[in-house]
DNA sequence: TTTTGAGTTGTTCGA
DNA sequence: GTCGAACAACTCAAA
């Protein structure tokens, strides 16, 4: 009888160490073939050919490779449609089973399924893990059984029910015997994909323990390094997210909020699937958005003549990043002060952020346009230049980014007024919002 | 069932 | 300059 293998399939799950899905399928003793999928589902829609993110992930992988032709095997990454590429895997090997972690995207969600009931029409066991939360769905509820929709007593809940174990490691490496060996496995190139390499500064896995404790005081800086940058690495798995929340216990409470409220966000998606494309609270649908295209162009290009939003933009336009403070001035300041549609915010934050993750992102975008849950009430409409006195006094952030605004006598003339454009918005929400159920 | 206290990150106005 | 109230009710969570 032929070999049989077991599958681990690598997905926002980057790494070999501490990673659950992993260890449950090395653990199993079948040797385990490792397994990535560029999905053209996901790639054909990007129309950015220069891509950070992929760029990012083909170099992740690379690395995986590398580690596993070290010890005599490889990583097996394929191109494809995934319910093409896993009727070619298991032509390819002897299938015992697939394990995976959870992936709580409704895209990904769909497609899991149609795996799943694919292998099981195979014989194949399709086995599933928590990796990329602390805790997910329903493991924190309100007494009585249902989803929390407000933060502050989730995250009371989630600290009471965290123990220590929950944060162990998971020894992966104990059996890294069990990789299948392999021989003359290639990765393909991102040539290949019709993608182009994109060297960037990608920031540090590891931070320090003085960067958390400060974090509270320093993380509304933008000019200053106060924020962890580790996003995208938690997006995308590439460090455990169980390893960060263990550093940041006991010496960062603001840190920690941070990790609770991703967890959070990610709750509400599975939740409420309804956010995706709609307001968290109906009656917000009823806001009559503006269609101003080139107000948002402008937005987009970083050129509203508001120096903090402008910033933030081009740094968004340039890196792939964002600060956290200056993404809550630029969404605001889209929804309130111009009046445009969250959604195509949203998207264009989906577009460029190399951090992207959707049950954030739509959260964070729905919160500052009012309409999430337990979200900023309407009539808070950020004030951007009061943003830039109080964060970036001796604008060292946007001097960065808008350096003509230090230099020139005028800058861009600013394409609303700010104390009108208040005005507005509160009006606008007020009349939409009135007598709404 | 009813009641009570509270709710990520703000701004403005007037005393 | 500093401080508290108003902004707008509403809904949530828990007792």
């Amino acid at each position: 009888m032929a070999q049989q293998y077991n599958i681990f399939w690598f997905r926002r799950d980057l790494r070999l160490n501490d990673n659950a899905g992993l260890f449950h399928a090395l653990k199993e003793g079948k040797p385990v073939i490792p397994v990535f999928i560029f999905d053209r589902n996901i790639l054909d829609d990007l129309q950015n050919k220069s891509d950070r993110r992929v760029s990012f992930i083909h170099n992740e992988l690379s690395q995986i490779h590398e580690e596993l032709c070290q010890m005599g095997s490889a990583l097996k990454v394929y191109y494809g449609k995934p319910e093409k590429i896993w009727k070619e895997i298991i032509s390819e090997f002897e299938i015992n089973a697939v394990f995976t972690n959870h992936d709580y995207e409704p895209y990904a969600l769909k497609r899991d399924n149609a795996i799943a009931e694919f292998l099981k029409s195979k014989s194949i066991a399709f086995h599933t893990y928590k990796d990329q939360v602390i805790f997910e769905k329903g493991e924190v509820l309100k007494g009585d059984g249902n989803p929390y929709t407000v933060f502050t007593p989730y995250s009371k809940r989630w600290k009471a029910a965290l123990e220590d174990s929950f944060l162990k490691p998971y020894p992966n490496k104990k059996h890294f015997g069990n990789f299948a060996s392999l021989e003359g496995e290639k990765i393909i190139s991102l040539e290949e994909m019709k993608f182009k390499q994109v060297d960037w500064p990608v920031p540090d896995k590891k931070i320090k323990n003085k960067l958390i404790e400060e974090y509270g005081e320093q993380r509304n800086f933008p000019g200053i390094r106060g924020t962890s940058q580790l996003g995208v690495h938690l997006r995308f798995g590439t460090i455990s997210v169980r390893a960060l929340a263990k550093q940041a216990h006991g010496l960062g409470e603001t840190f920690l909020n941070e990790l609770i409220w991703r967890d959070f966000y990610h709750m509400i998606l599975h939740h409420f699937p309804h956010v995706v494309g709609n307001a968290f609270r109906a009656k917000y649908d009823r806001i009559p958005w503006r269609t101003d295209e080139k107000a948002f162009e402008a937005w987009c290009k970083g050129e509203t003549g508001y120096p903090m939003v402008d910033a933030g933009m081009r740094e968004l336009n340039n890196t792939g990043y964002m600060h956290n403070r200056v993404r809550m001035v630029v969404a605001s300041f889209l929804t309130k002060h111009l009046l445009i549609d969250w959604r195509k915010g949203e998207a264009y934050f989906a577009e460029h952020l190399n951090d992207f993750d959707l049950a954030a992102n739509n959260g964070g975008w729905q919160w500052a346009s009012g309409s999430g849950c337990d979200a900023a009430p309407y009539f808070r409409v950020f004030n951007p230049e009061s943003q830039l006195k109080k964060f970036d006094k001796d604008l060292t952030y946007v001097g960065k980014w808008v350096p003509e605004f230090l230099n020139e006598v005028e800058y861009i003339k600013p394409i609303v007024e700010h104390k009108a454009a208040r005005l507005r918005a509160i009006a606008t929400y007020k009349e939409a919002l009135a007598g709404a159920v």
